[in-house]
DNA sequence: TTCCGATAGTGGGGTCGCAAT
DNA sequence: ATTGCGACCC
DNA sequence: CACTATCGGAA
């Protein structure tokens, strides 16, 4: 019925000097759902719960797949020829858990590396386009795979819990099993753009100590503060903590050679703590 | 009244691609 | 051949 | 990605 839906925004991108007095270019952004953070105490009845799948947001629009951002992903041929020209499908381009670093090595490169595109699979998990609650666009998704018959697409599985007690054992179990989380669907919410109950997402998070060693100066509006913290954690491994930083945090940071708190989820390739954030400058008591 | 969602703007590690060295 | 940087992904 | 700082409207 209503298959008109907006499903692109447009957002000016300045490039360099030269296109910017021939041409204003833009980029089509993907009005997608998006996750909140989980929280104790929903109706948990409503939702289906699943592995959330450490990869690339990839959506086929009709004619390509693309980004979150609008960037096209240049897939080989035989990933994406009998995609269907009418549907949009949306899923996770995934290399299995853990492998997060090969799946950006792989499906961001210009030119696909035929080899590499062979360990990536998409996790498909939603109709965008398509009418209906989740039930409905999820029974229809799972009968184009069916038919479509490709090993490396693949239908994202879900599972039910009656109490948060169960949900909280397989989500450490999962995770203990390398995952890097869970996904919560609201079943009878038709696609929700944007953040929302609708789709919630629900990860561990580690906390750690790390000594200042250093600062990094900020950008912008914070020219004159401190961007970052260089410090060095307890495994030896050296890096910056930027994000967490109040304004007046950055005014007055911790000193040098103080101890800090910083939040982070598992490690990279490399084992350095991803996504550390600062939490609190360690205050000893007498 | 409080709280939530959307924006804009900061910051990180890792990678690719291109320009400068 | 190496380094640095912007622009992407998360 | 995580986060801070704002703002206006929903709750």
């Amino acid at each position: 019925m209503s298959y008109n839906v907006t499903i692109f925004a447009t957002s000016v991108i300045i490039l360099s000097p030269v296109l910017i007095s021939a041409h204003a270019l833009t980029l089509d952004v993907p009005k997608l759902t998006l996750a909140k953070e989980y929280q104790s105490g929903l109706a948990l009845r409503d939702y289906w719960v699943s592995e959330k799948y450490d990869g690339i947001r990839a959506l086929w629009t009709g004619s390509e797949l693309v980004t979150r951002s609008g960037k096209v992903i240049h897939a080989p041929k035989w990933f994406t020829d009998s995609m269907p020209p009418d549907h949009r499908v949306e899923g996770e381009l995934w290399a299995g858990r853990g492998q997060f670093n090969q799946v950006q090595k792989t499906v961001l490169d210009e030119h696909p590396d035929d080899q590499a595109w062979k360990n990536i699979r998409w996790m498909v998990f939603d109709l965008p386009a398509h009418a209906g609650d989740y039930t409905m666009r999820y029974a229809v998704l799972n009968h184009w795979v069916h038919s479509l018959n490709k090993p490396f697409v693949q239908v994202v599985g879900y599972r039910t819990f009656q109490d948060e007690q169960a949900l909280r054992a397989y989500h450490h179990s999962v995770e203990h099993n390398g995952a890097e989380g869970v996904m919560l669907r609201r079943i009878r919410d038709s696609y929700q753009i944007g953040r929302s109950e609708s789709l919630l997402k629900l990860k561990s998070y580690q906390d750690a100590e790390a000594v200042v060693i250093g600062y990094k100066k900020g950008n912008g509006r914070l020219r004159g503060k401190v961007g970052a913290l260089r410090v060095r954690n307890e495994a030896g491994h050296l890096f910056y903590i930027g994000s967490g930083l109040t304004d007046a945090e950055r005014e007055s940071p911790p000193a040098v050679g103080a101890t800090i708190t910083y939040r982070y989820n598992g490690e990279t390739s490399t084992g350095k703590p991803r996504f550390a954030r600062f939490m609190r400058e360690r205050r000893d008591i007498e």
